[in-house]
DNA sequence: TATTGTTATACTCTATAACTATA
DNA sequence: TATAGTTATAGAGTATAACAATA
């Protein structure tokens, strides 16, 4: 995420909403980041062990649509996810074109403590808001989001509005 | 950025600003690179053309340091940059070690279109918010990323708050 | 001696196309 | 014939290290 640029010192609202918001989300992304990196573990592999602790285990199929990649990507990062230790890749049950990958322990740890670094960072940043605002601000995000999916129906794009 | 996939769906508000503002952030983000692939450059050669027309024309020397970059990446940037004919690479006046590299007609056109569509990005989400709703969204904004620029200071990570 | 930019090398993410094994 | 995953190939972004030209 390099979109610290866009920050245009514009005095307009709207405008000064995005950019406020594409920076934020910019740091947020760079101390997200720090935290995989401590792991030796990058963005796409991280993004894959987080799906699969959501779905549980998987076809690498259903990885690459989950992750919106194409399946050689797939072979890849599950490649180097099995050699440090994050998953496992064993012949599906049922289907033998396929092969099942699952999180070992030490993978579902990290998707653990992911999820907690997640909170505190959060906790950090939004912890000491009043209620109030905090509540108010969430509403115009969400809002915001509807508005984005209305906005891509009428373009024709639909993707990403999804997960 | 591909962090939709953080939305824990976790009810405490200070993670569910936290995921809203990603996943936000994730679509506008998407929207920005279509409108970056339309033109046929990439998110990287695009920072390098916003950081010229930000600060002039740069060595390359400079450029490495505002997009955080080694030297040898804005070689292979630039490169591409004058392939597509959006900057030119001159001998810097006074230092005969380095190259000046300075945007082309159509380097500028593409960085103000990029503005006009940022902006009309900014008015599609943000602009039929009221007023006073949405000053308080970007007080928000403006709090949390002092707050961020705090921890920074406290974890020992400076980088990233500036610019 | 220090700095600017390059060549050399390497790794990761990403994609398309052709191919194998299985359904 | 269609699907799952692989090999082959390619391009972009990123990095370090060694080196040439200049300061």
């Amino acid at each position: 995420m390099k979109y610290l640029h866009y920050m245009s010192g514009s005095t307009m609202p709207p405008t000064r909403a995005l950019d406020g918001l594409l920076a934020l989300s910019a740091l947020m992304t760079t101390d997200i980041q720090r935290f995989e990196r401590e792991h030796g573990l990058t963005t796409a592999r991280v993004h894959l062990l987080w799906q699969l602790g959501a779905a549980g285990p998987s076809t690498q199929r259903d990885l690459a649509e989950a992750l919106r990649v194409t399946p050689r990507n797939v072979t890849g990062l599950v490649d180097g996810l099995v050699g440090s230790g994050h998953v496992t890749r064993e012949p599906h049950p049922g289907d033998r074109r396929a092969t099942q990958v699952t999180l070992t322990a030490a993978g579902s740890r990290f998707v653990t403590e992911l999820q907690r670094s997640h909170q505190d960072l959060a906790d950090r940043l939004f912890g000491d808001l009043p209620e109030d605002r905090l509540v108010a601000f969430v509403a115009v995000l969400d809002e915001t989001l509807e508005r984005f999916a209305g906005l891509m129906g009428e373009t024709g794009e639909q993707e990403g509005t999804a997960s």
